[in-house]
RNA sequence: GCGGGAGUCGCCCAGCUUGGUCAACGGCGUAAGACUGAGGCUCUUAUCCCUUAGGGGUUCGUGGGUUCAAAUCCCACCUCCCGCACCA
């Protein structure tokens, strides 16, 4: 009676579940509970996770939350799992970014108040006080930490730092000083995009339009004129010098005689000012005229012979020297120019010249011809050009230079660099002329980048830059010696972290603008933010023991930043000096000193660092390289989780796109829990995920759906467990699921399988749920027992690191008044997992499936159904069977009945009917792996008994009242069987007759 | 150019390491039905083709190969994506 009045309960329950209540309320409780703040248990095994923490320029969007969460989830499952988790987050101040905003908020840029406006609702004051770069941090600084807290992320504040406190510059002073020590730092010149008016290198998020500016290095040929001056030509193809047979200078232009570096020479204005910035010596002496010059020629140093200057209108005096070397044989633009010259009377006579040029060809390639034609003249031919303003022309030049890029090889009877490679005869032809003082380089911006405050960007080359030596070698190995000891999820990605090891060489660690801390030997530089960023895992160690300047009461216990050195750093993180002076230089008891230095030693090294795939090359490699540095070998790092990123509907995420979705205006709308579960169910780890707001909505009904069965299933929480609990089959087989559910969802998640964990607590659990309540409802029995109590249990603490929100406020209608987020985490029980559970309902399930299949197609509305199970010598072979599968993984046919006809016990049974010795076969290979030893482990399995308990749920399902089921061994004589189907009869497969 | 990936049944995405569990998980979408005053939500069923006995056929970028057996292994080809530095 109770059951009923249950029953109708269900329909009419009228749940609700306020995601933004129960998300604050949660967030209190935490708070207050203090349960996220971690410090040294000597008893308790710890576990210490970080991720990249966050740059503070604009608020965390939806595509910042996946390696969070990931994080989180690892966080909580450990914490679970009965470790002491350390999760802590800083903010990453240094850098350019920031300051350059504020820049454009000075000059009022309407692009950028936009986006502050329209995208992220940021209110006009708010914005105006965004002219202090410090403001803008701060700001989105308060704006992240917030939408963590509000996504759940069991971080310890306390912890918390920016990257520009004094403390933490003294950490990477510390840091800086020690690499230099080491040799790892190094000085040198370095080329870079520069905007002469900010005085600074640019890069892509500098720019309008956001164009990377891309540097090219041009080969400069210096041929003489009239003794005393140079003409320098820029050429990206110093290999085609020996086919130079003119130079080009625009007429229509001013030059300029410039000394540079102590040679006179001629080039345009613009020119000389490139050459200024890369650090040449340049003044300009007088001015002249392109067309003075034209008609003249030149003397090339290298063949010790004398050009000819032409004039040529296409020649750009922003381009290079402004001054070009003609070689017709090997580029369209030349040749085409010779021939258009040689038809242009009125210019010929204008300069009294003639054009007598013949195109020497230094290059061969298979696909122009050898003799004859030049390749240019071949090409120009073929694409029917017939004058240089030809837009063709563009095109044959990019496959000739292809081609001959590819394939090209310098002619046999060429001095110095016959018959090599054309990469080769560059290379060597390079360094040939620069060496001789006939030639020199020169960088250029490939195209035209102009800096966001309007200016045009030049190539600079920066001298006295300081550089992290990647590229040491022994430093390399060490790196090498940490990755190999080092777990890498997912595995897949292993070798990209090798390769980048590989590749790295100096990197520039250092500028002179922006946020952070100044190199602690030459205070004109900054240190540049992917170099403070590689240790300071170790410093959350130790920064709930710092007295900011950002924290000045609570400050009993704690270190001054003033009064933080070297050697307090060298004593904490690597033991070195004596303890007394170190605590008497930095003014504190030797007791605090001891606590400093044992929570280091607790908590090192970083057991997971979490990052997107996207800093693979830079920071985690730098990560890794400055630990292997600095730290001994037991403090290196012992795994990182690497993970995709995020699109949005299928987009990648953009401005453009407009798909941006700040993350906490996506939790007002559908909480945090759903948008968790979304991140992390749409994808396994390392693809990118597809974020939709449908699978947010998906997901959000499935997490209600279960909110409102547990909720209606209220009163089962309260069962206590006693001995009067019943015992049937579905029973057990329930029992058993859970347990198996909870160790396949366990193994997914120390695999990072975030997804697969997801689907079985999601989905798979539900089919479970689905199969028990059919099974008792057919025998008109409730569900309402312990199985369903311990089911939902289980179900809500597998899912509590996922969406800790909604299992906290779960947990606790279900009657508890503890946390589940540091509740213990379910251990399947081996003596609940039963074997022969699986094979009955699986019968069960099969055999409904068979009854649907004949129904369907043959249109019977049932009214008996004859079910005959195996006879035992069937089973007999069946066993044997799966015996030779499993012991000799092989499935021939042929050899099995060989060897079956010699065998007495089943020889007769195989020679009447090797067609069902072949089903069998399939049988078998069709079953997975799993339940193929699943079987092989059951010593006898009677089909008659599953069969017999589930005949209440047969009728139920086949949906006929009046309906009679038989269940009979094919053994038995005085069977029933009109149709002779009982033949059919395989084991876990038995046959059918309808009628 | 160098390096790293990816192509699966309308869409997204599993499976490939260790061949048979695969007509291939799951979600979304679509269709029908139940529920509802009507919707939404939820539930059930279907969703490559054929089939009056639980079956068969053709599929996993393309073309070959290995094998009793290939989405999975090998070879070739086609297409697409990402990173290459002073920038967080």
């Amino acid at each position: 009676m109770k059951k009923m009045a249950e029953n109708s309960a269900e329909k009419t329950s009228n749940v609700e579940l306020d995601w933004a209540k129960v998300g604050e309320k949660w967030r209190k409780k935490w708070s207050e509970g203090r349960i996220f703040e971690s410090e040294t248990q000597p008893h308790t095994k710890k576990y210490f996770l970080t991720v990249a923490y966050p740059y503070p320029n604009s608020p965390q969007h939806v595509g910042h939350g996946r390696t969070y969460t990931l994080a989180d989830v690892h966080a909580r499952y450990k914490r679970m799992k009965g470790y002491n988790v350390l999760f802590p987050m800083g903010f990453h101040y240094t850098g350019t970014p920031i300051v350059s905003m504020s820049q454009r908020i000075k000059t009022n840029d309407l692009e950028l108040i936009e986006t502050f406006e329209q995208i992220y609702k940021i209110p006009d004051e708010v914005i105006s006080s965004f002219k202090e770069p410090k403001k803008i941090a701060n700001f989105f600084h308060e704006e992240i930490k917030q939408g963590m807290n509000e996504m759940g992320y069991s971080i310890d504040w306390r912890r918390e730092f920016t990257t520009i406190d004094t403390a933490y510059s003294k950490f990477i002073s510390w840091q800086f000083r020690n690499l230099r020590k080491k040799g790892l730092i190094v000085q040198g010149s370095h080329p870079v995009g520069w905007c002469p008016q900010d005085q600074n290198p640019v890069s892509q998020h500098d720019t309008i339009g956001d164009i990377e500016p891309e540097l090219i290095e041009y080969v400069l040929v210096k041929f003489k004129f009239e003794e005393q001056y140079i003409i320098p030509t820029a050429t990206l193809r110093p290999e085609t010098i020996f086919g130079v047979t003119n130079l080009w200078i625009n007429p229509n232009i001013k030059y300029v005689i410039a000394l540079v570096n102590n040679e006179k020479w001629i080039i345009t204005k613009d020119a000389a000012k490139k050459l200024e910035f890369l650090n040449l010596n340049v003044s300009i002496i007088s001015e002249i005229h392109g067309s003075d010059l034209i008609g003249k020629s030149v003397f090339d140093q290298l063949r010790k012979r004398r050009i000819p200057i032409f004039p040529a209108s296409f020649v750009d005096p922003n381009n290079g020297t402004g001054i070009v070397m003609s070689v017709p044989a090997h580029s369209p633009y030349d040749y085409q120019a010779l021939i258009d010259l040689r038809k242009d009377s009125v210019t010929l006579t204008k300069y009294d010249m003639t054009v007598n040029i013949v195109p020497i060809t230094v290059i061969h390639t298979d696909t122009f011809p050898s003799i004859g034609l030049s390749p240019a003249e071949f090409i120009v031919t073929s694409y029917s050009i017939t004058n240089q303003n030809d837009p063709k022309l563009e095109e044959a030049t990019n496959k000739l230079y292809s081609d001959e890029f590819h394939n090209g090889v310098l002619l046999p009877e060429i001095d110095i660099i016959g018959n090599l490679s054309v990469l080769k005869a560059r290379d060597t032809i390079r360094e040939k002329i620069i060496n001789q003082g006939i030639g020199t380089t020169m960088y250029e911006l490939k195209n035209a980048v102009k800096c966001r405050c309007g200016t045009s960007c030049v190539v600079k080359l920066l001298t006295n830059q300081w550089f992290i030596n990647y590229g040491d070698e022994n430093w390399k190995k060490l790196a090498y010696e940490l990755i190999k000891n080092m777990e890498i999820l997912p595995e897949e990605i292993r070798q990209e972290f090798a390769n980048v090891i590989d590749w790295l060489k100096e990197r520039a660690c250092a500028r002179k603008s922006g946020l952070g801390t100044k190199l602690p030997w030459d205070n004109e530089w900054i240190i540049e933010s992917l170099a403070d960023s590689v240790i300071y895992m170790a410093y959350y160690t130790l920064s709930n023991y710092i007295r900011n300047n950002i924290d000045l009461q609570n400050s009993k216990d704690k270190v001054s930043a003033d009064n933080l050195s070297d050697s307090f750093f060298d004593y904490v993180l690597l033991g070195k000096n004596d303890r007394d002076l170190v605590a008497k230089d930095s003014k504190i008891s030797v007791q605090l000193l001891d606590k400093i230095r044992n929570e280091f030693l607790y908590f090192y090294p970083v057991d997971s660092r979490h990052s997107g795939r996207d800093l693979v090359p830079n920071h985690l490699a730098f990560f890794i390289f400055n630990h292997a540095a600095i730290f001994t070998k037991d403090k290196w790092p012992k795994q990182i989780v690497v993970n995709g990123s995020v699109l949005m509907e299928g987009k990648k995420m953009s401005k453009s796109f407009g798909n941006i979705i700040p993350l906490r205006h996506a939790i007002e709308e559908y909480g945090a829990d759903p948008i968790r579960l979304t991140m992390l169910a749409s994808a396994e780890i390392l693809q990118d995920s597809d974020f939709s707001f449908d699978l947010v909505k998906g997901i959000r009904s499935k997490l209600f759906e279960i909110y409102r069965a547990i909720c209606t299933h209220k009163s089962v929480f309260t069962i206590i467990h006693n001995s009067t609990e019943c015992n049937e089959l579905e029973d057990l087989w329930i029992s058993s699921r859970i347990q198996h559910i909870i160790l396949e969802t366990t193994s997914a998640i120390e695999k990072f399988r975030i997804r697969e964990a997801l689907h079985n607590i999601l989905y798979l659990m539900d089919n479970d749920l689905q199969w028990y309540h059919k099974r008792k409802l057919a025998k008109n029995k409730s569900i309402r027992n312990i199985y369903l109590k311990e089911f939902f249990e289980t179900r809500i603490k597998l899912l509590s690191p996922f969406a800790p929100f909604f299992c906290e406020e779960v947990w606790e209608i279900m009657g508890n008044h503890s946390f589940i987020s540091i509740d213990q985490w379910p251990e399947a029980d081996d003596s609940k997992i039963r074997l022969k559970s699986e094979d009955n309902e699986r019968l069960i399930q099969d055999i409904i499936l068979d009854i649907q299949k004949i129904t369907k197609v043959t249109k019977i509305v049932p009214k008996r159904i004859m079910i005959y199970t195996s006879s035992t010598i069937k089973c007999i072979l069946y066993k044997k069977l799966l015996d030779r599968i499993q012991s000799q993984s092989t499935a021939n046919f042929g050899l099995f009945m060989k060897e079956f006809v010699n065998d007495s016990e089943v020889k007769d049974f195989v020679k009447h009917d090797p067609d069902l010795v072949k089903k069998m076969i399939n049988d078998i290979l069709s079953e997975s792996l799993e339940v193929r030893q699943r079987r092989m482990k059951i010593d006898s399995f009677n089909e008659l008994i599953p069969l017999q308990d589930a005949i209440s749920l047969l009728i139920s399902e086949i949906g006929n009242d009046q309906l009679e089921v038989s269940i009979l061994c094919e053994d038995n004589s005085n069977k029933y069987d009109p149709k002779q189907k009982s033949k059919f009869a395989r084991p876990y497969k038995p046959a059918i007759y309808i009628e």
